[in-house]
DNA sequence: CGTGCCCTTGAAGATCTTCAAACGCAGTGG
DNA sequence: CCACTGCGTTTGAAGATCTTCAAGGGCACG
C-alpha cells in the first residue's frame, strides 16, 4: 500500500526526478486530506498559504464575476498541482477550488516551501514548467473564446477531457468525471441549454451519448473534424 | 547615458533586487536590439530560444487560429519581459511577438539562463513571480470573456490600458500606445466594427475622444460604472 | 412514492457579426 | 501644391448565433 502510493507520487510532475528517499522527505513534509464531492478546499481571494497536489479524484477550479456568474477556469486530477502561483508568490488564491467527487490531496504549507525548493531544487523546477504548461493552456482557451462558436468550443472541450479523463468503454470513450451540462457551459463560456442543445445533435448523428453528468464520445474522429472545421461532408460553410 | 540605462534596468520588474555589480553582469549577457514599429521579433511555433526584456516602446503578442482570426494576447511596455516561459520551459513561443512602435530589447540567449539563475538566483524567482501575475491577469480575462457583454469588456481593456499606457493630457488620460480598432476588439474578443460602435457612443457621452489609432479617457470614472456595472443613471438594467 | 435535480425543447428576442458603402486623414507622387 | 491612393474608421441594414425564459420530462435518491 504504501508502495503504491510513492508510485503513485512518482507520476506526478511535480514529484518527478526524485530519488524515493526524496519522495518520502518531500510526502513526509506533506499532510493528507480527503475532500468530499463538492466539498471546497480554498476559495479565491483567501490568502494562499498552501500548495496542492491530487492524490486521487478531481478537483474544479472556478471563478465567479460579481453577479454570480461562474467559469470553470480548469479541471485537476491525480497528478496535478493546486495552487502553484501560492509556491512563488505571496498573494490570494486566484480561484475557489472543489471537488468534483471524492478527492484526495497532499498539501505543504506555504512557509515549508522555500525550505523544499532549497532541499529539492527540482520541485521548484517542476512547479514552474507546470505554470507554464498551463499558461499556453490558457491562452490557448482564451483564444479559442475569443473566435470560435460555441459548437467549435464545446468540440474542443470534450476531446481534451477525452485526453484527461477519457477511460475506455465498450462503446467509446467515457469521460470519467461527473459533469453537468452547466459544467460544461462553464468550461466552455456559454449556457446549459445551448450545451444541452449541441450534445442533443450530436447525439442524433451518433458522436456522443449523454446522459445525467455522463458523456461518453463515440466517434472522436468526428469531434476532431468539428473542432478543426474540416467539413465532415456537406457541412454549411462557416 | 549608462547610469540612466541602469536606472532604468533597475525598475524592470525582472530585475528587481539586484546590486548594481550584479546589474551590470547580467545586462552584459545581453544583447540589445531595436525593432521597426510592426516588425516582428519572433513567431507562435518557432522553437524558444531567449528571453526578452522590454526597455523602450511597446510588443503585442498575439496569436492567431486556423482562419486567420487574431487574439491580442497581451501588450507588453517597457520593463516587461516577453517569452518568460522560455526561460523555464524547454518548448516552442506560445504567440507571436511584433512591436506596435519603434521598440527596443534585450535578449537572453536560452542557453545563458541556467548559469544566470545560479549566479543571480532572485531572477528566477522574479521571472516565476511574473508568471504567477501573468496567470492570473489572463484567467481574469479568460473569465471577462465568458461572462461579460462587449460593452463591459471594452471598458475594463481601456482602463487596464490607461493603467498600463496612460499618460495625462489636457482633457484626459491619453493611451500611449497606437492601437486601431482592430487591435482594441482582437484584445477584447470582438470586431472592429462593434469597437467603433461603442467609442462612438461614449463620445457622444463624453466619456472618451478618440481618433485614428488614438483613444483619449476623459472620464475613467464612468468607464469604471459600465466595467463594474454601477447604473450611472436611468440605465436598462442588465 | 414523492421530491429534487438535471436535462430537454420550444419560442422569442437581444446581442453581436457580417457585409456593403462611404468618409476622411495621412502620406505619396506628380 | 494638389490630386491620388490607401488605410483606418464610421454607419446602416440584414441576419446569424446564442441567450433567456417558460414549461415539462425523467431519473435517482431519500
Amino acid at each position: 500500500m504504501r508502495e503504491a502510493r510513492l508510485a503513485l507520487l512518482a507520476g506526478a510532475p511535480f514529484l518527478h526526478g526524485l530519488s524515493p528517499e526524496e519522495l518520502r522527505a518531500v510526502a513526509g513534509l506533506a499532510t493528507e486530506r480527503t475532500l468530499r464531492a463538492r466539498q471546497v478546499l480554498f476559495r479565491e481571494g483567501d490568502e494562499a498559504d498552501a500548495l496542492f497536489l491530487v492524490l486521487g479524484g478531481r478537483m474544479k477550479l472556478t471563478q465567479s464575476d460579481s453577479d454570480g456568474r461562474e467559469v470553470i477556469v480548469r479541471i485537476v486530477g491525480p497528478g496535478g498541482l493546486l495552487a502553484a502561483v501560492s509556491a512563488f508568490a505571496n498573494t490570494t488564491f486566484p480561484a475557489t477550488a472543489q471537488a468534483v467527487e471524492s478527492t484526495t490531496v497532499l498539501s505543504w504549507p506555504r512557509e515549508a516551501l522555500p525550505e523544499l525548493f532549497r532541499r529539492v531544487p527540482v520541485l521548484a523546477l517542476n512547479a514552474m514548467e507546470t505554470l507554464s504548461e498551463r499558461m499556453r493552456e490558457m491562452q490557448e482557451r482564451f483564444r479559442e473564446l475569443a473566435t470560435e462558436r460555441v459548437t467549435r468550443r464545446i468540440a474542443r472541450a470534450l476531446l481534451r477531457l477525452v485526453r484527461e479523463a477519457g477511460r475506455r468503454v465498450e462503446d467509446g470513450v467515457l469521460i470519467d468525471v461527473a459533469l453537468s451540462r452547466r459544467d460544461l457551459a462553464e468550461l466552455t463560456g456559454t449556457t446549459l441549454f445551448t450545451v444541452s442543445r449541441v450534445l442533443s445533435e450530436w447525439e442524433a448523428e451518433g458522436i456522443v451519448k449523454s446522459s445525467r453528468q455522463r458523456v461518453v464520445v463515440r466517434s472522436p474522429h468526428a469531434l476532431v473534424a468539428i473542432a478543426e472545421d474540416l467539413p465532415p461532408i456537406g457541412s454549411t460553410r462557416r
